[in-house]
DNA sequence: TTGTAGGCGTTATCAG
DNA sequence: CTGATAACGCCTACAA
C-alpha cells in the first residue's frame, strides 16, 4: 500500500539519480523541476514528478545544504532548560522560526562539561545563534563574530561588538516596584539573590537602593544565593525568614527572580508566618506559578515569549541580509501588584 | 590578537585543503591527524596541529556529515512548548542526548499550519526521532519506519509497529487516587477534562469509573474540554463550579492535568469557596506549580525529565544498532497527596 | 607513513 | 528546454 507497484527492497535513500533514471532525463533537470527554478517542459516535467512520487525521493537535507551553503537553522543556547522561564522563551524562539521556514537546536549548557565546546559545535550547524545570558564566554562570542556567523545576545550588554543584543527593563521597573512596597509603609528591606548574579539582577538591586536613598529609608540589605538549585533556594529562604524576633527583621523580602521568592512564600508556610502581614514578599517573571501561588506574588511581567520571537526576527535579518548593523533593543517589562507586597484593601484584579 | 602572524582578510571558511597546504602534506593526513584515525608521524602531526590552529581550522559539520553518513543530531516533537510540563521532558532529553555526543533539534507542532511537513523535513536532519503524544500523524510514523529511521514514540500505545514507546503508568495511580478520594468520604465525583482527550487521559478516566463502580458509589460525571487555552480552561472550571446549591453538586473534582486542575482552584477562590471544603480538587502530572499553589495541590507525580532522558538512550540504542527489536516500557506514576483533596489530620509532609 | 582519487547528494553554470 | 559537469567539504579505501 505504500509503493505501489513493484516494492523497492532497497535500503539506502532515493537519490535524485535514481528519480533521474526512472524519468529518463538528467539529474539537472530533476532539480530544476522539483524545485521549481529554470523551466521544464510540461510532459517532462510530469514524467519526473510521477518518478519522483513513486520512488519517494526525499531530497537530502545534506546534500541541499551543502550545496546551498546554508543550513536552514537556527541555534538557540540556555544556561538551563529548568523552570518556566526558558520553556517561554524557546516557545517563542521556535515559533517564529518555523515561520521564518528553520528549524531549531538547542543547546543546554547545564550540566555540559565542555559547554564552550558545545557552542561552538552548534556554530557548525547552524546559520545564527542565539545566545541566553552569559553562557557563552567572550573568546567563543568573539569567534562567532570573527567567523561572520550572525549571532544575537539575550542578556543586558555584550563585552564584543558585533552581536544584536536584546535586553529587559530592569531599572525603571525595579524602581517602580520599590516605591509601590514603600506605599505600603515597608520600610527595612532584604534583597535576596544578589547583589552580583550577573548585570540583570545588579542593575535591580542598584534601583532598588537608589530609590531607597531617595526615600530616605535605610539600604536593604543583600542577601546573595549560593546557587539556584532546589535546595539552595529552601536554605536561603529558611535563612532570611529567621529570628522575626529581632527589631531588624525585614519587613520586605525583594527576591531577584520568582524562584526564589516562591521558595520563600514556601518556607514562609512552613514557619507558620503570614505574607504579607508578618513579611511581604516580591519576585521578578511572573512565571506562571506566580499567579497561582499562595498568596498569588507581586513580581514584574517579563514578556519571555515576545522576546524569543524577537530574537529569531533579528537573527533572521542578520542571516539574510537584511540589516548588517547591529541592532540593542530593551524590551519594557512592568510590576504585577497581586497580593504578596501588602494588603490592598478592596483590590479585585485578577 | 586573533591570528597571530598574518591576517587573513578571506572570510570563506577554512577548509581542509588549506591546513593541508599549509602544512604541506595531503589532506588525507590531515584528516588522519585530526581526528586521530590512522597513523601519522610525529613531526608532521605537529605541523599539523599548528597549521590548523593558525588557520583556526573548524572541520564543515555538513561534510563531516556526508562523509560519516550520519547527522550525529537526535529530533524531538512535541505538540506544544507551554506550561512547565514539556519543558522538562525536553531538559531530560536534552541532557542524555548531550552526553551521547548528539545534538538535538526541537518541533513543536503548535501553531505550525504544515505540522508533518516539518516533522519530515526534521526527519531529514537526524539520526532518529522522538515523538510525544500524538503529534505525528500514522502515516509520517508509517513513513519513518518504512525508511528505518529510528523513531521512539512517548505515548501510550503505537499503531504502526516498528517504534520504541515509552508510555507512563495511569490505571493504578488512578484507582490508588481514587481510593483516597473514596477514604476521604467524597461520593459524587466530576470528571474535568474527559473523556476522548486521548488515550492516556481516558486510562484514568475508565480506572475512575471502575473504581467508583467497584465501590458502589455513583457513577463520576465526565465534562470535557473544548480547549488547553487559558480561556477555555478557565470558562471550564467556573462551569463546574457553578450551582454549589444543587444536591448533586460534585464534592470532588478530579482533573486530567494539573493545569486544568489549578484553573478549577484559581476560580475556587474568586468564588470564594473554599478546597477542599466546598469542593476538593485533584490533578495529574505534579508539575512545579503544584507545590506551591493554594492549597497545595494532590496530584499524580509523572517522571518528566526521566522520561525524556530514557527517550535520548533508547533512541541512542537504536540508532548505534545496539538494539534492533522494538521496546515497550512503562514508566511508574504514583499519587502526591497534598492538601485539595480533603483534610488530613496534622499532615506534616512537605 | 603518506598521497591520490572516488564517493556522499545537491545545486548551478554553461554549453548544446 | 536539457544534460554534462564542476563545485561544496570531508572521509577513506587503495596504492605507493
Amino acid at each position: 500500500m505504500d509503493d505501489q507497484a513493484g516494492s523497492r527492497p532497497e535500503d539506502t535513500p532515493v537519490t535524485i539519480y535514481q528519480v533521474a533514471q526512472r524519468a529518463g532525463v538528467g539529474i539537472a533537470t530533476v532539480s530544476r523541476a522539483l524545485r521549481g527554478t529554470g523551466s521544464v517542459g510540461a510532459r517532462t516535467r510530469e514524467r519526473i514528478l510521477l518518478a519522483a512520487r513513486e520512488l519517494n525521493f526525499v531530497p537530502s537535507r545534506l546534500g541541499v545544504s551543502l550545496a546551498e551553503g546554508r543550513h536552514a537553522a537556527n541555534g538557540i543556547v540556555f544556561p538551563s532548560l529548568t523552570g518556566p522561564y526558558f520553556g517561554e522563551v524557546l516557545l517563542g524562539y521556535e515559533e517564529a522560526a518555523a515561520e521564518l521556514g528553520r528549524s531549531v537546536i538547542v543547546v543546554a549548557t547545564d550540566g555540559l562539561g565542555s559547554a564552550q565546546e558545545h557552542i561552538r559545535d552548534l556554530a557548525g550547524r547552524v546559520d545564527g545563534v542565539v545566545i541566553y545570558g552569559r553562557t557563552a564566554e567572550s573568546d567563543v562570542v568573539a569567534e562567532l563574530v570573527a567567523e561572520h556567523k550572525p549571532t544575537v545576545l539575550l542578556a543586558p550588554w555584550a563585552d564584543v561588538d558585533g552581536p544584536d543584543v536584546l535586553t529587559t527593563e530592569n531599572t525603571r521597573s525595579a524602581r517602580e516596584l520599590t516605591e509601590h512596597l514603600l506605599s505600603h509603609g515597608h520600610r527595612r528591606f532584604t534583597y535576596l539573590g544578589g547583589p552580583t548574579g550577573g548585570r540583570d539582577i545588579d542593575e535591580r538591586w542598584a534601583a532598588l537602593v537608589g530609590t531607597l536613598a531617595a526615600a530616605g529609608v535605610p539600604a536593604p540589605l543583600p542577601v546573595p544565593l549560593s546557587g539556584y538549585g532546589e535546595a539552595e533556594l529552601y536554605v536561603a529562604a529558611r535563612a532570611v525568614l529567621a529570628d522575626r524576633g529581632r527589631p531588624d527583621a525585614p519587613d520586605v523580602i525583594v527576591c531577584s527572580h520568582d524562584e526564589v521568592a516562591l521558595a520563600v512564600l514556601l518556607a514562609a508556610r512552613e514557619l507558620g508566618l503570614t505574607v504579607p502581614d508578618d513579611v511581604a514578599v516580591t519576585g521578578w517573571d511572573d512565571v506562571v506559578t506566580a499567579k497561582h501561588s499562595w498568596p498569588p506574588l507581586t513580581t514584574v511581567r517579563q514578556p519571555m515569549r515576545r522576546m524569543g520571537g524577537m530574537a529569531a526576527r533579528s537573527l533572521d535579518e542578520l542571516i539574510s541580509g537584511t540589516r548588517t548593523t547591529p541592532r540593542h533593543e530593551v524590551l519594557s517589562t512592568r510590576p504585577v501588584i497581586r497580593e504578596s507586597c501588602g494588603n490592598h484593601p478592596q483590590s479585585s484584579r485578577r
